[in-house]
Parts: structure tokens; C-alpha cells; sequence
DNA sequence: TAGATTGTTAATCGATTAACAATC
DNA sequence: TAGATTGTTAATCGATTAACAATC
């Protein structure tokens, strides 16, 4: 069977807790601990673990090492992650710059900006190409997934040309859902919605109980 | 029954695809229209629908004016929402950028963080204000929503002041889960789990059929 | 040994999907 | 009427949780 979404998802989580401050150093971890720090339960904590095949020690939980190994094996390409970056307004400049200073195992390898007053001019140590470039570099080059940071009405037609071009994975920032065909993989990053819900949520559950 | 979490997502992104050019403009809009445009089923959208008490029109389907009414009903409080921010390095000004531009519905009422650089700056038409006040302000305003934009380092603490000061709503973006008391919402949005699980995902997609 | 933890299967829970009567 | 759509209940599906034997 294959692995859920949501697996793949906490497994990225509970590798950066194992690389942070005051959990990398030590030689165990318990699976309620890895729990407790996701707000999550020890059973799902080691489902989660049973898909990496990794062996847990009775008694002493699992070993940060092993656990370190045994997820970068199932999470990462061996040849490294290749990832570029179409838009370099406000949101593409933190893209770029959590890419070099988060600990970010995927390398941001080029950025696209169709702006004339940004192109050529170096952001963050990236040299802005004009995206009528994007598929000669994607000709050219190995991308695993592209971010799509550029504007709502330019969202679908970057797409439509990075699916064309080949590329199966795509991270999309524009606030509108955008279509692909099978086998394309789309995660939509949407601030707006999140920032919705929380506000509905909130105001509901506090109108339960009566506020 | 309490409204589902996805469902409420969905309401937010039903709304934002009504409001686009080319549907606000008509008059009904079919429940199979809506499902194809965020690549679900009608069965779906009726069923979101159906929590809101929309009348739909057989034949018709959903006159457009009627569901942006029940769905601000739904989402939306009467007298707005506020939100603050806290962090203004990159990512706090694409927020801050988006807030003011991206047809939000929600408003972000002050902006704060601890930089001597920043502290009294204008960013964006908000006037950076020290972390240290935040207690204040919060006592002085309402605030339904914080957006936590800081490093991860300061992020559990912020957030705990935030609690403590009667907060209930959190919209977090650094790259940790924070933890909170029971009745506080927390939504994370975590930009390099999203990368890795999309590059993931592919690979593994791609292994399979055999590439 | 006694106690605590893992690994894994079975039970539960909730969300999505299918189905179809009612409606226009 | 015939055809297409909604509104809603029942069926399906998948993910989470609970349970517990095996292990140290």
C-alpha cells in the first residue's frame, strides 16, 4: 500500500525536531515523545515509523541516528532536490531567503521574474531570469518542483507551460486552485484561506460556548 | 454536527473563485462548475452547500449573489475580523503585502516585532511596533487572529504571550509545531514540508510507474 | 521478574462518494 | 413530458486510534 500524504508530511516534522536544539544530541527518543512534541499520539508516531522499516529498540525507543538515516532515505532524492522559483515579489524574497537560511534540504537552483526592472538584478544571491527563459532552463536542466509565487492571472498560464515543460511537482502560493493533468502533483499554499478559517473556526467554537 | 475543518477551507476558496472575473458576473453557477474549478465532486460542493442552507435552483443551480451572501454569513464575522503580525522580516511583508493588495477579507490592525532597526519603521503603511508592547495592544484592541511570522526560536514564546493575553487564534510560520492549551486553534503553515513532501511525492510517484 | 516500550492488527471514527427521490 | 439538477441519506473509503502480544 502505498504511504499517505499525511505520513510523508509528519515525517518531514519529526526530522526537523530531531535536528533541533536539545533532541539532535540525544542517542533515543521515545515515540510519545516525537508525539507530544507534534501534538499527536505515540501510535501514529510509530505507524508513521513502521512504513520506514526502521527498528525501534524496546525500552529505549528509537535511535535519533537511525531515525535521521532512515527518513532522509525514504524523503530525499540521492541526487538532492531541485526546485525553481517563477515570481520574485515580497512572497518569492522569503521563499529565497528561508531557502538559504531555514536548513532547507531542497536548493532553490534558479528564479524567474517577468518584471523588467527585476531581471538581472541579483535577490538574495539569485540572478532573476525573465520567465520567457523557463523552458530553455527547464530544457537544460533537472527541476523537481517549481514555486509559483507570481500573481493570481499569471498563476495557470506558468503552470500550463511548467507542466508542458515536463515538471511533475508544483507549489502553488496564488490565492486561486489552478487545474492539471494526472500524474502532476499541486500543493496550494493558501494564506488568505488559512487566515479565513481560523478566524471561522474561532468565532464558531467560541459562539458554542457561549461567549 | 459541528461544519468540518475542509469544509470551511472549501467555503473560503468557493468565495474567492465567486468573486473572480468571469463568474461574479453570472447569474447561477452548477454545483458540477464549482467542483471542477477546485477539482472535487459536485456531490461535494452540494453537500458544503447544504451546510450553509443556500437554496440551490434545480435546473438553475445556485444563483451566484445568494451563495457570496451565505457564505460571508458563514465565515465571516459582522463586525470584521482583526488580525496582528508578528515578524517583519521577508515573509511578515509578503503577508503584510498581501493583506493590503489580495482582496483579504481579514484586516491586519498592527504589526510587530523586536528588530531596533525595524521598531517605528513603515512597512507596507503599518507602523512596526515593538514585541514588548504586544500585551498592551492586546489588552486595548480586540484581536481575533495573530500571524506569527518570527524565527522559530521566538516562536512558542510569542505564542504563549499571545494565549496568555486571551488569543485564540494562530496562524503559524515557523518551521516548528507550537503548542497550546486546549480551546486556542493553531494553523501552520510550513513552506519547506510542503516542498519536501511535493518533491517526495513525485519521486515516489515517478519510481513507481517506472522511470 | 516487573515494567515499559515497540510493532502490528483490529476497531473506530470521520470524511468523501454514490445513489436517488424531489423538483423544476 | 423528458432531462437535468438539487438536497439528503446511505455506502464506501481511508485515516486515526486502541489494543495487545512480543521484546528488552
Amino acid at each position: 500500500m502505498a504511504v499517505s500524504d499525511n505520513t510523508v508530511e509528519r515525517l518531514s516534522i519529526y526530522r526537523r525536531l530531531l535536528r533541533m536544539q536539545g533532541v539532535s544530541d540525544r542517542e533515543y527518543v521515545y515515540s510519545h515523545e516525537l508525539a507530544e512534541m507534534v501534538s499527536g499520539t505515540a501510535a501514529q508516531v510509530r505507524r508513521d515509523l513502521m512504513e520506514l522499516g526502521v527498528p525501534g529498540h524496546s525500552k529505549h525507543g528509537y535511535r535519533t541516528d537511525e531515525l535521521l538515516t532512515a527518513i532522509g532515505a525514504f524523503l530525499d532524492d540521492p541526487d538532492g532536490t531541485h526546485a525553481i522559483l517563477i515570481g520574485l515579489g515580497d512572497l518569492g524574497r522569503a521563499v529565497l531567503r528561508f531557502a538559504k537560511t531555514g536548513g532547507m534540504l531542497i536548493r532553490i537552483v534558479a528564479a524567474f521574474d517577468n518584471d523588467a526592472m527585476k531581471i538581472g538584478r541579483v535577490v538574495h544571491g539569485y540572478r532573476c531570469q525573465p520567465v520567457a527563459e523557463l523552458e530553455s532552463f527547464l530544457r537544460a536542466n533537472r527541476v523537481d518542483v517549481a514555486i509559483i509565487a507570481a500573481p493570481s492571472s499569471a498563476a495557470q498560464g506558468i503552470c500550463d507551460r511548467l507542466v508542458a515543460s515536463g515538471v511533475r511537482g508544483i507549489v502553488n502560493f496564488a490565492p486561486i486552485p489552478i487545474r492539471v493533468p494526472d500524474g502532476v502533483r499541486v500543493e496550494r499554499i493558501d494564506i488568505a484561506t488559512v487566515l479565513e478559517k481560523v478566524a471561522c473556526l474561532v468565532r464558531r467554537a467560541s459562539g458554542e460556548r457561549g461567549a
